[in-house]
RNA sequence: GCGCGCAUAGCUCAGUGGAUAGAGCGCUGCCCUCCGGAGGCAGAGGUCGUAGGUUCGAAUCCUACUGCGCGCGCCA
């Protein structure tokens, strides 16, 4: 939480984790404790009945309390009025012993004024424990272009890389090559065959692109089918690279896993093992003891033909990913990788490490429909969607919000038609509808300040664990004298709030709870329904409130709280992935 | 057979202990002398797969069962 000690806590200190912090006091006030029990919390009802924020702490502690829950919830209201002062509107009992809490106008102008304190920061720094953490993601095999299910892997682990960083973790993403073994020759055979004008052998590679590997490759016929391989492998490679910066996803390392091999570092990692005794010969081959950790059975890593495992080269993989100074690693997989799960937590046992620090994350299928009806011939042919197809025909944002609209462990179906379509009726849309919407009501107040470049805000500065509870910069930028404003507005009369503006300012404040939540779930697709409700918000209050035109203390309001409205709008796509447009 | 995952409105899906379970699409009926109608309002629509259990309270946690998906190689 951004708490802070400052000179003008009423400007700067997070409303929400505020007012958390007086129910807890008050409840264990009630209770007579130092903290009040574990399970209290403010809850956000869905009916506009029970009050802005509620509680159930009353239910919570009436057993310790050894009275009833409505007696108890009547104390902790008595308890958080006498805190919170003229903020709080009101405090009813209701149900059960559910606590109902209004607050004024001049706490939400407070919340306002935190929002626009530091606009780059709002919501950044959240993490409680910020870790080193390694995200693999993607690593599609070199030897054909990216399919559908990578797209969604991709969608996936960039947004999340985006929102740790936001959240104040060091992030490196990183994509495994797998450059080395079988495939690979295979792959080196195919283009080789098509080359020479033959049929690619029984086990190689079919498609396309295999002829345009082929045909790109000066003198491809004459050529060892090693070195066709290489080359072929770099060439996906670079047409892999070239898909994801369409989709704006960045890898900081594309590891090689033949590199493992050339100096050194695989055989340590089975010296490693074998000096631990956890690797054993057992008819002719080298085994891994992964039966040791919870794994059905124990796992070869060299086999009889003298040649290593896919396996053994990713136990030697993630034990440098570990030496190299992570202490979390998060691989997102396809979900037919689920089953290499309980054998790669054991390896990283087996190595001495923690196998909790190991997260594999598994994602499910995406089937393609259009108008509702499947387009997919058969379960397997998702393998050959390319993503880059799928870029040409609906865009890239819309492919990145759909991909991560539905939580990565449910499979899903991507309609088509509705991905195409530049309407209300698509998610995507609504959400950047309501950003230039705002954007060009600013323009009209004749607002500067409108974000650069493609519509993104800024990325957010690093932000360590010490700096996330230090105060706020300064507001000597123009955001910043917004705050001010509204913070002078605040001293002032003002007017009454609008029941949309509150509803919009709730939504707003919501959000840093909002990216702490996306991190821990490591779920990315809470940020598409955020956007959608944030931008629901925005339309209620324009709905029902003037912004321009009005007298000029309620319109100065208005357009702050439109800032405020467009800045986040703006920060959740970018941390989607998703072009946030002044206009469109 | 064993393992993992899933099961919520007609459809696609949110909702990891709180009040009368939500959203979008679809359906029905409305609203443009209004800062962007690429928008908004109202309504119909539910045995949260089934059966037990845990507790003040369960879609949510536990157990069993049913159905669907995926995996089960000295492939990657």
């Amino acid at each position: 939480m951004t708490d802070s000690g400052s000179a003008s806590p009423s400007l700067r200190s997070d409303p929400l984790a505020a007012l958390r912090r007086a129910v807890n006091a008050a409840a264990a006030g009630v209770v007579g404790a130092a903290e009040a029990p574990s399970g209290v919390a403010l809850e956000r009802p869905r009916k506009a009945a029970h009050g802005d924020f509620a509680t159930n702490a009353a239910m919570v502690c009436a057993p310790v309390a050894r009275d009833n829950p409505r007696n108890v919830a009547r104390k902790i209201g008595e308890a958080l009025a006498e805190q919170l002062g003229v903020d709080l509107g009101a405090a009813e009992v209701a149900g059960p012993g559910f606590l109902n809490l209004r607050l004024a106008d001049g706490w939400y102008r407070d919340a306002l004024a935190f929002v626009l304190s530091a606009p780059d920061r709002f919501g950044a720094g959240v993490a409680e424990s910020p870790e080193r953490i390694n995200v693999e993601f993607v690593s599609a095999n070199p030897t054909g272009p990216m399919h559908l299910g990578h797209g969604r892997n991709a969608a996936y682990g960039d947004s999340l890389c985006r929102i740790f960083e936001f959240a104040g973790h060091e992030v490196s993403r990183e994509f495994y090559i797998n450059d080395f073994g079988s495939q690979v020759a295979r792959f080196g055979a195919s283009i080789s065959a098509r080359a020479r004008g033959e049929h690619v052998p029984e086990d190689g590679y079919q498609g396309e692109y295999v002829d345009e590997i082929a045909a790109a490759i000066d003198g491809a016929a004459e050529l060892e089918e090693s070195d066709l391989a290489q080359r072929g492998v770099a060439m996906m490679i670079e047409r892999i690279r070239a898909t994801l910066e369409r989709m704006g996803v960045r890898i900081d390392t594309w590891f090689s896993e033949r590199t493992l091999l050339d100096d050194g570092r695989f055989e340590r990692a089975l010296d490693t093992l074998a000096a631990a005794s956890e690797s054993f010969e057992h008819d002719g081959a080298l085994w891994l003891r992964t039966s040791k950790y919870g794994d059905d059975k124990d796992r070869v890593l060299r086999r009889t033909n003298g040649e290593y495992t896919y396996f053994s080269t990713d136990i030697a993989y993630h034990a440098d990913k570990y030496a190299r100074g992570f202490k979390r690693l998060i691989d997102v997989w396809g979900a037919d990788h689920h089953g290499y799960v309980a054998r790669m937590k054991s390896a990283v046992a087996a190595l001495g490490g923690d196998p909790d620090t190991f997260e594999p994350v598994i994602m499910q299928l995406v089937n393609l429909t259009e108008n509702g009806k499947r387009v997919q011939m058969s379960k397997r042919s998702g393998e050959f969607v390319p993503v880059d197809d799928l870029i040409e025909d609906i865009g890239a944002d819309a492919l990145r919000f759909f991909m991560v609209q539905r939580s990565h462990e449910t499979t899903m179906d991507l309609d088509l038609a509705l991905a195409r379509e530049q309407s209300d009726k698509n998610p995507v849309y609504y959400v950047q509808y309501a950003h230039a919407r705002i954007a060009s009501i600013l323009r009209k107040a004749g607002e500067p300040g409108a974000p650069e470049g493609e519509g993104s805000v800024e990325p957010a500065a690093p932000v360590t664990g010490e700096a996330a509870g230090q105060s706020v910069p300064a507001a000597d930028s123009a955001a910043g004298v917004a705050a001010q404003a509204v913070a002078r507005s605040t001293a002032g009369a003002g007017h009454e709030l609008h029941a949309s503006e509150r509803a919009l300012i709730r939504k707003l404040i919501e959000f840093p709870d909002e990216i702490a939540e996306t991190c821990l779930r490591r779920a990315p697709h809470r940020l598409t329904i955020y956007g959608r409700d944030l931008a629901a918000e925005f339309s209620a209050f324009y709905r029902d409130c003037k912004v321009i035109g009005d007298d000029a203390p309620v319109q100065e309001f208005r357009l702050a709280l439109c800032r405020a409205t467009r800045d986040t709008l703006a920060r959740t796509l970018d941390l989607l992935g998703v072009s946030a447009p002044q206009s469109m």
